[in-house]
DNA sequence: ACCATGATCCGCT
DNA sequence: GCGGATCATGGTT
């Protein structure tokens, strides 16, 4: 859930990927740095960083105070506040009118961790944010199958790919690959 | 389906 | 100076 002045968004967490200590793969493997200096905090917090020139990412610290593990959002369903989403990307997609066109907006909307934080509005400021406050917050929704949680390597890295640890719900349209 | 490229910043083994 | 936890576009099999 992500509150904007009085604007709601909210999304279902559907991709995930870990990152833990004495990963190679992790922001935290070469030691706290004024980047990722988050990362280290107690868990519970965001942890945003800034890449490529141009994209933001959003990771759920999970670690204890000095430890420096995070949880990275991949992609997420929108259910609430699509309207402002859309406004928010400002898909470079014309709007027109037809059907299959919207379909492929909405999952254009936030099928990749830097899809979802432009989405959700989620850049430098919001490093740091406190997921217990009313900013930024996670809550329980229904219960995922385990049958339909499926497990992969990580995207984008080049070690640590032995290890599978990017977790995705089986057949949701917004996650970024199969 | 895959592959290459450009956009464009920041942090630093 | 180089490359990155990316995305959109445009080209080729």
């Amino acid at each position: 859930m992500r509150r904007i002045g009085n604007h709601l968004l909210a999304g279902k967490i559907v991709e995930v990927e870990a990152y833990r200590i004495n990963d190679p793969a992790s922001h935290s493997f070469h030691g706290k740095t004024g980047r990722n200096s988050i990362m280290f905090c107690e868990g519970g917090h965001l942890y945003v960083y800034f890449t490529y020139g141009m994209h933001f990412c959003a990771n759920i610290v999970t670690g204890k105070e000095g430890i420096g593990e995070a949880v990275l959002i991949r992609a997420v369903e929108p259910l609430t506040g699509i309207e402002i989403m859309k406004k928010n990307r400002r898909s470079p997609i014309k709007s027109l009118n037809l059907k299959s066109l919207d379909h492929k907006i909405l999952i254009n909307l936030t099928n990749g961790p830097a899809k979802f934080c432009q989405a959700f509005d989620i850049s430098r400021e919001e490093n740091g944010t406190d997921l217990l406050g009313s900013e930024i917050s996670i809550v329980d929704g229904e219960p995922i199958p385990s049958k339909l949680i499926k497990r992969s390597s990580r995207i984008g890295i080049h070690s640590g790919l032995e290890k599978k640890w990017r977790f995705f719900i089986k057949g949701n349209p917004w996650v970024s690959r199969k």
